[in-house]
DNA sequence: CGCATATTCCAACGAATATTAGAATAATGC
DNA sequence: GCATTATTCTAATATTCGTTGGAATATGCG
């Protein structure tokens, strides 16, 4: 029967996107291409990997046209295909958080409070946030802020907070976020706070989650 | 920097997921079990594999904990551990649909009318069966309409469709679905329809997809 | 108990993959 | 044009994975 051959053709096709995030550098490098176009070079030194892997890597993830690659000047800025393959790397994070009892132990040794959001919490946060009641901010580099962030998010690295603490309000609650629930950055600023006497807390969401729960962002 | 070492073990892990989906034979058994719980006799006959292979795939499924087996009297029954597998199936699907070319030139071989459903379409389909100006047919194996299907559809099983066509009204549409945008078995009966001078068209959608758009199936 | 059926386990082979090192390419700036 | 920087390509390695065949396990039935 040739509909066996037809079918195998058509998985053998999705598998091409399996086969690109089946490997956990991969991911990596999705996660943080997530925030916006980055050159090689970027992306190397934040998944901790040799260039020569990174390449190796975008490459296979050009391969299955998950990413596209971008001359700019002497770099090469990769960045991803579509909004819809940030929703995939949510969409697999998000099934291994559920139906992975090692995932959640692993989670639950590095972040002391995981601070998940439903859409009732999102929306809250927001209204909140909207009024000024809470400051929201961002750790991430600036530039990833630049690309697009939450509503109402003011730009606030990680790197800077130490310098800058001073611009936050002391007497408001400041809700930190970064590249989403495996990213450590909240998590860093929220205890640089709480040590400076700031009422500050983290949520698990990063831009892409935030998008993916269909809510929007502000691309300044 | 131990940083490194954590956020490894997360990327690792979620790479357990991606690996699970890596393979075309095992996306073929996630698409199967979409449709419902099957044995792994089944799964092989229906995937077109030995047996021992398709145990060997359904023991990696389960180890990434997307699938849970159950003994059955003498068979073993495996299903999906969530709705979320299903839903990842259904992205992976469409990331690859959206971005390769080569599934795109693949699918437009293979199915004349490719049917895509958006959001007002599936809202007016479901008017129109609701007023019974459309019949919409289930024609995928009893078992699996029984487990759920779209609301006011009927089953109708491919098989079953040449001696049961009188029961279908003539002066009518007919829209048939099956198991999704890679299943054969709605454009056969779509054929077979036309064959016998009915009106009939057939739509992408199967449960999966219905359910991840956010709509109600309804389990009989 | 012993036989039939359904499924898994084990061993083995070739194919595909990740990683590293070294050479090659491509654009920039003097 | 030449050195510099960023990236890719090629080749080589160790490892993992898909597949198949044969043995083993578990359940149900007479």
């Amino acid at each position: 029967m040739d509909k066996r051959k037809a079918k195998d053709l058509l998985s053998e096709e999705v598998a091409r996107i399996g086969k690109a995030v089946s490997s956990p550098k991969r991911l990596e490098l999705l996660e943080l291409l997530a925030q916006g176009e980055k050159t090689v070079d970027a992306l190397a030194a934040e998944a901790g990997i040799d260039i020569k892997l990174a390449s190796a890597h975008l490459k296979v993830l050009k391969a299955a046209r998950l990413v596209v690659a971008e001359r700019d000047g002497r770099f090469i800025a990769y960045r991803l295909s579509g909004e819809d393959v940030s929703a995939l790397w949510v969409k697999l994070r998000t099934v291994a958080e559920e139906h992975l009892v090692e995932l959640k132990v692993a989670m639950d040794g590095i972040f002391s409070a995981p601070e998940k959001l439903d859409a009732e919490t999102r929306r809250s946060l927001m209204s909140k946030a909207r009024r000024g009641d809470v400051v929201v901010i961002d750790v991430r580099p600036a530039a990833e802020y630049d690309n697009g962030h939450l509503p109402f998010a003011r730009s606030m690295p990680l790197d800077e907070i130490r310098q800058r603490i001073k611009e936050l309000p002391a007497d408001k609650d400041i809700v930190a976020y970064c590249r989403g629930p495996f990213c450590m950055m909240s998590a860093e600023a929220v205890a640089l706070l709480q040590e400076h006497g700031y009422r500050a807390q983290k949520i698990a969401d990063g831009t892409a989650e935030w998008q993916a729960a269909g809510l929007p962002l502000t691309t300044a």
